[in-house]
DNA sequence: CTGAAAGCGCTAACAC
DNA sequence: GTGTTAGCGCTTTCAG
């Protein structure tokens, strides 16, 4: 309520110059004896540095701003919250925006980063490239997680390892039996597509691009793809799901279509959620260190040095994954003729 | 890359001063031709305003703080969503921290704010006291949302309707024929609990003290309270668990202890959310309207005038919530005697 | 080792 | 209607 104590206020009252405080408060030499005034006052009025005076001096903030599609999203959750983790750890404040994966939000969080001053950003991109043209104008050093942006081979990035990720899987699923695998894609998940028709040309199988299906990120288009999957191709024996969403949706799918997993579909789900282990039967899933890939991100954003915005171009970080075995793969047999007869 | 454009920069280009660069901006009176001038060298040096330096002159951020206990909780999430959502609306960053429910770690977080400047908060409280203390004294404006804590009846807060969420839950349970009702509570939801037993009695039933039992923020002791209630108490038929966390605690020990839901109990939730609909049996929920909770209370922090902090005390808004009627709850039946036979 | 003073970008008096 | 100027709280030369 009364007006803020300002270093002003603490000056006065240990009776040294203003310039002495600022000195002692960020470990600058003084004398003990000083020092000790200048503490003891401080804490008598309860100080608290502005952060906004010092910021507009040194024209930086320091700050963290963070972007991601949705909040509301388990993974992108554990991204957030591993960069609120570290940057916690490092006494940064993180200013958040949800760009529901749309460059013309996208772009209007940016633009109010970049009004706030805020200097340093980890993002999880929508994948266009005009939103980012100010930022990287303007030299904040950027940090990708999770998702990797074309044409930004310059903006460092920290991601799960889908290649290896996908390849376990679908190795895993051949080794069953499988042989028509289909892959439900999400936006920005380019790399597990390619990963998957990649492992499946590897192991001799061909590719059946009808059995590589998108949605949007949004639950309707979701179910709507994989609805669509299990009912124009009743042959395919196993889907990978590239999200939780998909995954979600290919759950529901199935017991709408009265589906039994794994008898009759096996499933396996990119990223671990809660749930995954509540379902019936259990879901076996890629498990990305989605909350180890926010930290990591964040530490690297921290890290680098603010000039270095536009440079050597650096190849992604991969965070590895993991496959966990439960209960939603079984053997692959020959659905469509079961159903057919 | 480039220094950044100041509003020194704008007036010179467009040869006027930097007063009048700042009224036409903010929509102050200019002649025509002037505000025209100004506006064309605005767009041509992508002019951005500084909050830094507006911050500062106008001692205010506008920015929204905002604490959740864990961002990786899906109700808090979309309390956050909707904060976030609001914000966006008004155009005012949202500075935001987890807190853990940890008292010390949310006066931390209470200081990075105060620090940063920022002078609006909203806030999922853990339920201390002594963190709130410099921010009041600092007079910053918050608002409670999802939780109400004691002694801050000053506070406005805008929660869910909890005790018509648990009323219409447990005469559902009593109208489906069950009397031994057990409740799951969690940190912050005296409410709920409260709700429970005065619904209760209300309905001329007994209070048994043994079926209310208390699980911390955590999954193990969810799971814990959950897995003893179960062996504590074979004769219970119903559960009404208070959080997603706590209800999947006890979908979990359920499903691990051979119970059979719903036909050896029946299991309500507190809070919706995408997975219970994925269980089998789906779940029979309550549902409180996160999003809106949070978007609300972000209203009535953005709404508030700044200097009315301490003040008429000011009854918690409450969100209506809805019984989404699923299938985890049966009749009522003698658990306990059909097991022990 | 310490203090005085300049100035970061902006807005709000105040003068013209 | 428009320009000049004084700070907002802080850090950082630069003298002493």
């Amino acid at each position: 309520m009364r007006a803020r104590t300002t270093i002003k206020d603490v000056a006065e009252a240990a009776g040294v110059g203003v310039a002495t405080v600022s000195r002692v408060l960020s470990g600058g030499s003084a004398s003990p004896q000083t020092r000790e005034r200048v503490l003891a006052a401080a804490a008598q009025l309860d100080y608290r540095p502005s952060a906004l005076g010092r910021n507009l001096r040194r024209q930086r903030t320091g700050g963290i701003g963070l972007l991601v599609p949705d909040i509301t999203d388990p993974f992108y959750a554990r991204v957030a919250d591993g960069v609120l983790a570290c940057a916690r750890a490092a006494g940064e404040p993180v200013i958040m925006g949800a760009t529901g994966d749309d460059p013309e939000s996208e772009s209007e969080v940016i633009g109010m980063l970049l009004e706030q001053g805020v200097d340093r950003v980890v993002a999880v991109p929508s994948g266009a490239t005009e939103p980012w043209a100010p930022a990287v104008r303007a030299g904040l050093t950027v940090v990708f997680a999770a998702r990797h942006a074309v044409g930004f081979d310059d903006i460092p990035a920290v991601m799960a390892d889908e290649r290896s990720g996908i390849r376990t899987a679908v190795e895993y699923l051949v080794g069953l039996g499988h042989r028509r695998i289909a892959h439900l894609g999400g936006h920005g998940q380019g790399q597990r597509t390619a990963a998957f028709r990649d492992t499946l040309t590897a192991l001799g199988l061909p590719v059946d691009e009808e059995l590589i299906v998108f949605g949007r990120p949004a639950r309707d288009s979701a179910y709507a793809a994989a609805s669509g999957l299990f009912q124009n191709r009743p042959d395919l024996t196993a889907v990978i799901a590239g999200s939780n969403l998909l995954g979600e949706a290919a759950v529901l799918a199935a017991h709408e279509l009265d589906l039994r997993v794994p008898r009759d579909v096996s499933l396996i789900m990119f990223d671990d959620v809660p749930w995954a282990e509540l379902c019936a039967p259990p879901l076996t899933v890629i498990a990305p260190p989605a909350r180890d890939i926010g930290y990591r991100a964040a530490e690297l954003v921290l890290r680098t040095p603010p000039g270095r915005g536009r440079g050597g171009r650096s190849r992604p970080v991969k965070m590895p994954t993991e496959l966990i075995v439960r209960g939603s793969c079984g053997p692959g047999r020959q659905r469509g003729a079961t159903r057919r007869s």
